[in-house]
DNA sequence: AAGAAGGACAACCGCCCGAGG
DNA sequence: TCCTCGGGCGGTTGTCCTTCT
């Protein structure tokens, strides 16, 4: 048996919102705040809608602190940066965003920056990279430090407390610092395992091994891919690869 | 000028998780 | 310990607007 809907949905509004409904649902929550409890509040407020269309409506367009208007550089900047280091957690994305919010982040990302940088791969006529080689390469059983092998799936795991953006980076730091004290540099050849107990690194052969917190799939490149992505995107040869991966999904 | 195609973004859906009974 | 509920999230869809043919 399947969990009862949180509202009856043929007896509630649907659709986009009207200015009249914007300002009950403002003007109640102005005065009252949320309450905690979205699933009341339209009953309370008067509004014949759903309370997660109206938990919505409110963190996505009424709520005062909303930034409107084009995104900025330094922004494109930043969504590129955590969307390597944490795939499409668009909540923790938009929180280094002041006023953005996570459904801003995620559309602009799927309308625009993920073209725009598949824009300027084309116009360079840079070589796409290869499809991963089939090899044989196993990631042992993950750890409880180990968040930077895990599976798109198990990153569902991180909503708290590690699931802070700052943590998650800080224990991907770790992991590639280890990696690149024992490799000198971070475009080395270098295949990252992960256990139960420990994080560790084993030099190797001419490919590299990198992780991908977001995707189902783990990804190989050449040390060939790791420089033209490089190149193309001025991105740091330790993360650049992973940018890659965003354009094959 | 009109219809088609594409882009932008608001809104919904379904799932997962934690809290509390 | 199990179950239910509400909050929160990412993925997807729907709709409106703009641009192109």
């Amino acid at each position: 048996m399947g969990r009862a809907p949180c509202c009856d949905k043929a007896n509630v509004k649907r659709g986009p919102w009207s200015p009249e409904e914007d300002q009950l649902l403002r003007s109640y929550i102005e005065e009252h705040g949320t309450g905690g409890n979205w699933i009341s509040l339209p009953r309370k407020a008067g509004l014949n809608r759903c309370g997660k269309s109206c938990r919505l409506r409110w963190l996505n367009y009424l709520r005062p602190d909303i930034k409107r208007g084009g995104f900025t550089d330094e922004e494109d900047d930043i969504i590129c940066s955590l969307y390597i280091q944490l795939g499409s957690r668009w909540s923790i994305i938009a929180s280094h965003l002041r006023g953005r919010t996570d459904n801003d982040v995620k559309n602009y990302w799927n309308t625009k920056l993920k073209k725009k940088l598949m824009a300027t791969y084309t116009t360079n006529q840079t070589p796409p990279p290869p499809p991963p080689p089939a090899v044989d390469f196993e990631v042992n059983s993950i750890g409880t430090d180990s968040i930077i092998a895990m599976s798109g799936k198990d990153r569902r795991h991180l909503h708290s407390p590690l699931s802070t953006s700052s943590s998650l980076m800080a224990e991907q730091r770790d992991v590639r610092s280890e990696n690149n004290e024992q490799e000198g540099s971070a475009a080395s050849s270098t295949v990252v395992t992960v256990d139960e107990n420990s994080s560790s690194s084993s030099g190797g052969g001419a490919m590299e091994y990198f992780s991908w917190p977001a995707g189902e799939d783990d990804m190989l490149l050449t040390e060939f891919d790791m420089g033209w992505i490089s190149e193309l995107l001025a991105t740091p040869r330790e993360v650049a690869p992973l940018i890659s991966h965003a354009f094959a999904n």
